[in-house]
DNA sequence: CAACTTTTGGCAATCGCTTGCCGCCTGTTG
DNA sequence: CAACAGGCGGCAAGCGATTGCCAAAAGTTG
């Protein structure tokens, strides 16, 4: 059956050699390396003793197999590109580990299909989901939510227990702040239609601005990319805003950049504001005013929230929901509304 | 022994259910599956159409089992928020998806010894891996190549196929454009001791600085990371250098926030120049001369050289290097020497 | 139509590890 | 000293696929 390994290497040693060398069997090999506790000292410290010497490295695939747990949890976001997740992923790499478990990272390509078929292939192969900013519907995402465990970030459900980015409290800040600098009106350039947050966005958005008698206009949709900032600060320049909110930074950026390019000063001008506070927006020109949140401290709720799924026992009261911080960076980007 | 999954959800088909099903035997199955043309098509199709019909979806771990084969290749990179891997593991990824490969991201921290172990590891559950910017010693990393199908990425070895960035090409380039601004010197403001290409950028320099009669200081090192950037402008500024070339973005970006900071003016005061042209580099402040290359298309170079070592049969003249082209992206961090 | 080659599908042995169940050997207790 | 409880280790049955080997069926050929 297994073919020559294509990188020559001799074969690599199993339990099976381990229990010979050592004069045992090789479930005692498999409780000694795994559930410690379960055999004599004596006979632990000469297996392990054994086991490390061969460089015996135990085989994912035959655990896996045999107790249904592959150690391996799968982290979905819609764009690997998109520096946003990259915090997602840097913490929840940095937790998962912490865990020992394996970090499968996944692009579904803000594609609704990719991403129900990458969580039915992936039913089989991981313990559970992580899923950041997913582009399903409601009634996929409970479906799915029955069928492994999963964790959402960015996306509420009833089903699954939830990371959320306390993005709408911020957002009032952000209009606080607009309107002490005398900006009457605000334009939303909108994110993705699918996208949860987006809606949530502008709903706070409106809701904030009827509260303080402003003005709110939503643009869009756009993608959630800087080159779709070009499009959507011309439709900004076109609805005569004094001030902006972008649907994220990336976005907020590329906008920067078309303003520059038409002569428009910000914030002379304009006023813009991010949001996420991803790497780039400090040092952008100028620097951008944002909406600031850990992600990566989300990123890691979101695995533990995981793993109290996984291990009820050990793992505590499984909160359903985690509501992260947000809180408005202020920078150069906005300042007085020209008169 | 298969405990009760903790997301209920009712016990996966397996070919086995297929099997009776259709009323043929597993390996029937099985062939039909994974070898189509292995069987009869009626046969096939009534398959077929039976897996779909209960969502089949064939167990990695099994196959993988008894097959040898995993279908997971790993990526390994320093440090997955420096934005330069982003690129590579978007490369990556997407021509392992197209390959029908999985892709499995591991972070090794900038540590050797995270590195090997992770090597170690992945032995057993990978059938490749992609290793970008190793930090292994030549010994290290041979010894691993010998062990398990590799290819390097920024690292030349002689043992493994290799990506290389034309980097020292383009610095030719960076200095004549710095000599024809006027700038007699130049300083160099190195990465990791540890870092292969840094060692290579350095020695590019050397030899071109010296063959157009200028001169060039090395100082460091510094971690790869925008914080360093302020000791290296500070070294910098304390070299008295017109001019700065930096490993990389994110240490040049870092520096261009320091000389603000500093009141030094970028290009007037002191030009820079950086490597890799990342996200960012386009809209810092001001806008930086960078070293660009097609990183993203080295991901994917390096993921069809790794497939061609798996497969030697269809995967053609294993080529063992492939170099990027790379050209000097001119932006606005450099300008005449001042006087 | 016999002899022979292909196709096609089944049998059963793995792959490497986990785990339920059982029995032996101690040590403890009344 | 008999009875019993635990600790410790072994046996063997899987987990869900793949695949070498073989035989039956079907197709070819002279």
């Amino acid at each position: 059956m297994n073919p020559e390994t294509p990188s020559s290497a001799e074969r690599m040693p199993t339990i099976r050699d381990i229990a010979e060398l050592a004069g045992v069997a090789t479930s005692t090999v498999s409780r000694a390396l795994s559930n410690p506790q379960r055999v004599n000292a004596r006979t632990r410290e000469k297996i392990e003793r054994i086991a490390s010497e061969l460089h015996y490295v135990p085989s994912t695939q035959a655990r896996g197999l045999s107790s249904g747990r592959t150690g391996v949890i799968a982290v979905l976001v819609p764009d690997i590109t998109n520096p946003f997740y990259f915090d997602i992923i840097r913490g929840t790499q940095y937790q998962l580990k912490a865990s020992g478990y394996t970090q499968l990272l996944v692009d579904t390509e803000e594609a609704t299909d990719v991403e129900l078929d990458t969580l039915r292939k992936l039913r089989r192969s991981t313990d559970g989901v992580l899923l950041a900013a997913s582009r399903l519907t409601d009634q996929q995402l409970s479906d799915a939510a029955s069928r492994q465990p999963l964790v959402t970030i960015n996306r509420a459900t009833a089903e699954a227990p939830t990371v959320l980015i306390d993005t709408p409290g911020a957002v009032v800040q952000a209009l606080e702040h607009l309107a002490s600098f005398g900006h009457r009106s605000v334009v939303y350039a909108g994110g993705p239609t699918s996208s949860w947050s987006n809606h949530r966005r502008w709903k706070a958005i409106e809701e904030a601005a009827a509260k303080r008698g402003m003005s709110a206009t939503r643009l869009g949709p756009y993608a959630p990319t800087a080159l779709s900032g070009a499009a959507a600060a011309d439709a900004t320049l076109g609805a005569g805003a004094t001030a902006v909110i972008a649907f994220n930074d990336l976005l907020a950026i590329g906008m920067l950049g078309r303003f520059r390019e038409r002569g428009v000063r910000v914030p002379e001008d304009i006023s813009i504001v991010g949001c996420d506070d991803i790497f780039g927006a400090d040092f952008c020109n100028p620097p951008l005013t944002t909406i600031s949140s850990p992600i990566e401290q989300a990123g890691r709720v979101a695995v533990s929230m995981l793993m109290a799924q996984l291990d009820p026992i050990r793992g505590g009261t499984p909160r359903k929901l985690a509501v992260m911080p947000t809180h408005l960076k202020i920078r150069a980007s906005t300042g007085p509304a020209r008169a």
